[in-house]
DNA sequence: TATTTTTCTTTACGCGCGTAAATTTATTAT
DNA sequence: ATAATAAATTTACGCGCGTAAAGAAAAATA
């Protein structure tokens, strides 16, 4: 390392043997530049420690390497999990990740859209909190930035859509249900934030008629994102009211099940497959949690890997085609079963 | 709205009838123009949607209004937590946040402190990897921008350190438990990723030998950040191979308890208070899902709300006086005990 | 009203880099 | 070798804003 202060490209221009225009060209793309010049930057590169002023290039190019990611609610992690994947792939991408929370309030994705608009992002990654989102300003963001939603979607909005495919899921798991025990009762939150629940009680009523068994579904209060509190409170209720006309219950996510299962462990209830049991509970998203429940849950995978992978190289595409698409294309990845103890 | 498309300062100014040099002070505080002239600019910005590019402003201005948060490892609801709370405080006071999640990973570490260093960030807040970071480049890091540790300490890096004590936070909870039960076996890593853990250790150590009474330590084997599984198959080994010379188990972490309580009740071991029950479980750090296990996990709280509070001010502090710190001042909050149903 | 102080306008330069056009130099093909 | 092609250099301008200096205008003070 040479003591030598590079303080901008002239400089490193001149220190390097090379004109400005060839390492700005050597910067933007290595390959750019014949061998040999590449061979002379990367070795004055190795003397010193010059790299490029981030501000100056996105202010003269059109086109950033950042790409947004923008989540409802990084605290939870399901979607910390959803969006270390994608981070890593942006990574690998050779693009800059910026993650953004909404926090579960509508006025600060509006905000996170916002700022990311002012970074002039290739692209956006985003999982909409849902109803509570403001659709029209959503919509509005993505006429001047690619956007694919992914986790949640919004019809019409973004060139694409990548998720789980809620009506196989929850007919799968139905499926196993009934042919292993009692059919399931359907247990959710009323007015849930998080916008998958529509389709799967959707899902449960139509698979539930299907097979024409008796559909019960359990609604419970409460508002936010505090899904496993809400669950505790809600099954509380609902078990010593008496409300479960069965003894399988199917909850619209793992985080209310989480709450279902404390709920049912303090009111002495045996959570299980055996024949010793009071009860079985399964759920929905194979939240990194589930796996270590007592007893462990039984629940849908998401595809994780694949939706990832699917939302980042469709992003990819439209970035690098430079165009966007003819017609928005939608892409849902089917669940998987995991069996576990709890039912 | 105006259907006017401003695109630049230069029009804005023309726009709103004053001149460009006054406008970029608005923009930078508002207060230091005159009343009149302040409310012209504002029924101006409310006619159209400009607003200035951020690439051009931080590429001039020494100083950005950036903040750079770095966490070990985002998918971990603890660093979740904290982060959220830190980045609402930062937003309250006019930064903006940019949250990095290093996963675990030593390079990545690194890459997060270079690529921050690049947008010339006012100040970072770090919690580090602890006994895996690079601590010559973070001190590297550390000489160039204003930098608070929070979480783990590495001693006489960064200007400041704000935390947790672990040594009142272990005592308290040895004195409990020794005072409504039999005294505490240690549960940790081998070799953990968490430096917190160390220090835990030794304030067990302390505390038992203040007391007079027999330590004993089990350490488990594994590798990386999946805690809850090394917790659960530590324990499994622990509880099979009768390795725990007492009924009470003090965990690291509760990430190390979920693990256990979910080795204990598959193994039909009853964990709680009550004289039915074959183990206490108790454990350190007040983990989101602590408050679901089954039984609930009695633990020892950060306060969280005190050190994003106080690594926010400590920071902001530094940055508005311009000055290093002279000396490095280390805060620590007490922990909570929260008494719940494990022990 | 005259004077001082504050605030604003005008003018001008610089930040670090992208990028285009014209020219020179190096490489490859004939 | 010469011609054709590819790559690098020189020159020059622009991006959108920060910021400094000098003077004009407005507000506050005497």
């Amino acid at each position: 390392m040479d003591s030598t202060k590079i303080r901008n490209m002239e400089e490193f221009a001149a220190f390097s043997g090379v004109s400005r225009p060839t390492v700005s060209r050597f910067f933007h793309d290595p390959d750019s530049v014949r061998r040999v010049t590449r061979e002379k930057l990367e070795r004055a590169l190795e003397r010193c420690d010059y790299r490029p002023n981030i501000f100056a290039i996105n202010q003269n190019r059109k086109l950033t390497k950042n790409l947004g990611i923008v989540v409802p609610y990084l605290a939870d992690p399901f979607f910390a999990e959803i969006a270390r994947r994608i981070e890593t792939l942006i990574i690998a991408a050779g693009y800059r990740p910026i993650l953004l929370s909404s926090h579960g309030d509508t006025r600060l994705e509006i905000e996170n859209l916002d700022s990311l608009r002012a970074i002039k992002p290739a692209g956006v990654l985003l999982a909409p909190l849902g109803r509570s989102s403001d659709i029209s300003a959503i919509e509005k963001f993505c006429l001047d930035v690619p956007t694919v939603l992914f986790d949640s979607n919004i019809d019409g909005v973004g060139e694409a859509f990548v998720g789980h495919d809620n009506f196989q899921a929850t007919s799968v798991m139905i499926e196993y249900l009934t042919r292993t025990g009692e059919p399931p009762v359907f247990f959710e939150m009323r007015d849930p934030p998080n916008p998958n629940a529509g389709k799967r009680r959707k899902a449960y009523l139509e698979s539930m008629s299907k097979k024409e068994l008796d559909q019960q579904i359990i609604q419970i209060d409460g508002d936010g994102w505090q899904l496993e509190e809400i669950g505790y409170r809600g099954a509380v209720k609902a078990i010593k009211g008496k409300e479960l006309s069965r003894s399988t219950v199917f909850c619209s996510n793992d985080r209310l099940a989480i709450g279902f299962l404390t709920a049912a462990y303090e009111l002495g209830l045996k959570v299980g497959l055996g024949s010793d049991c009071d009860l079985r509970v399964a759920a929905h998203d194979n939240h990194p949690v589930s796996h270590f429940t007592c007893p462990r849950l039984t629940t849908i995978s998401h595809n994780f890997a694949a939706i990832a992978q699917k939302s980042v190289d469709t992003i990819m595409d439209l970035i690098e085609s430079g165009e966007r698409s003819q017609e928005r294309k939608t892409t849902l990845f089917d669940g998987e079963l995991i069996m576990r103890a709890s039912a």
